[in-house]
DNA sequence: ACTTTTATTTCGCCG
DNA sequence: CGGCGAAGTAAAAGT
């Protein structure tokens, strides 16, 4: 067969192959499945790592990640791709011929991520007003006894320690679970309960009447503001 | 722009397109990024799935998910591909002439996936001896307050209530103080604490020790094991 | 090396 | 339709 020689041969020049055709899948691993014959879209990648995709769906149906064994072998005169890694096995079953595509890629450019729930904390620390007005950040990840880390934890315009927990995304109830197994903690080691305050883009309603029940507070903060701050920081600190 | 025209067809037609050449990546929405000029893989699906791969890694760099509206104009004498969803918007410009391919794929097989954690459940449910010699499903998904749902509640051979909480996975300390909220929740509801039993394929160390001092239980069972009962199961069905 | 946490998570199911 | 938990989660960060 021409064209899984094609495969190979890109394989071993370290090339990316996309093959569309015909094909069935099996794999054998963590879970199991297997999926009848249809035409798919397999993209073979330099490192090792196999995607199989469907003509519609963000995700891919099968895969392997990066770093598994990549083995081409014809088995009643059908062409089979195994891609293996420690326990697990994903066989792909060509029917009929496939077009094959080779792609030399070269891709060194670097990936710049915007607001992270890290970058959320940094604008905190720079601007406290953000949770509240007269808050006071004292440290940045103070433990909490084995509840965990609080994300930021001060002082708010009374005096009043003050737990913030920042979320990039809306809060859920298990959010709020965690906040207040944090305040369980720190009320322990500091004698009276810390307010807590949940800095999030929003929050379900679940979380928010947990809110209300356990006592806890809501700020919204989105992750755009954070980086809004940051970026103005920048400026300034390019200024001198 | 003929190959922009290409692509435009492609996706009206409802097929599946294949971009391979150099271009940069703006993304905003839950967060931002940036990716500044490389060569790449990029994947127009027909649902408007967009997915942008790198030479390696088994995680596409950017993408977005089905249902955005894809867009393709001319800027400055270069080709953007926008698709937007609401409130997120991944812009794909392009530097030069890429190779695009284009398939029409058709696939109706139905993908069949065996030992999930809801089969693995159902097993247990038909072979409690899985979890235990003598234990006793009552119920499954039992609410335990507003802590969630119990995985499977029942009896152990001496009367006593138990809770097992399944996993496909390691057990973490997370899934622990889990299983330990649903008890502290029941132990309210039915005036005695019920025993704890994490079922899962193993723990890790934490998780173990974790468990010792809450006094809660592991049981080794793996999604294999369920699924070779289900299969057992599925053949006595059919003999019937 | 192994464990834990995070994610532009996405997806599916249940209320 | 929104909330909530699972995933063959994978990949990064922490220990």
């Amino acid at each position: 067969m021409k064209w899984a020689e094609k495969i190979r041969q890109a394989i071993a020049a370290g090339h990316v192959a996309v093959i569309a055709g015909r094909c069935s899948i099996s794999y054998v691993g963590r879970a199991s499945s297997e999926l009848g014959e249809g035409e798919r879209l397999i993209i073979i990648k330099r490192d090792g790592s196999v995607l199989v995709h469907r003509p519609s769906g963000y995700e891919p149906v099968n895969w392997q990640p990066s770093g598994s064994k990549i083995e081409l072998y014809t088995e009643d005169d059908e062409v089979v791709l195994r891609a293996a890694r420690a326990n697990e096995v994903l066989k792909i079953r060509f029917h009929g011929e496939p077009e094959v595509s080779v792609y030399q890629l070269v891709d060194e450019a670097e990936m710049v991520m915007y607001a992270s729930e890290a970058e959320m904390k940094k604008a905190v620390l720079l601007r406290p007003e953000l949770v509240e007005e007269g808050f006071r950040p004292v440290a940045e990840e103070r433990a909490a006894g084995r509840a965990g880390k609080v994300d930021v934890f001060g002082v708010d315009k009374n005096g009043v320690f003050t737990v913030v927990e920042l979320k990039r995304r809306s809060a859920t109830p298990e959010d709020i679970k965690q906040l207040a197994r944090y305040l369980e903690s720190l009320e322990e080691e500091l004698g009276r309960r810390p307010r807590g305050i949940i800095a999030a883009p929003s929050a379900t309603k679940r979380a928010l009447s947990l809110m209300k029940t356990m006592n806890l507070e809501y700020r919204c903060l989105t992750p755009r503001t954070c980086m809004e701050i940051l970026r103005k920081q920048k400026g300034l600190d390019a200024h001198f």
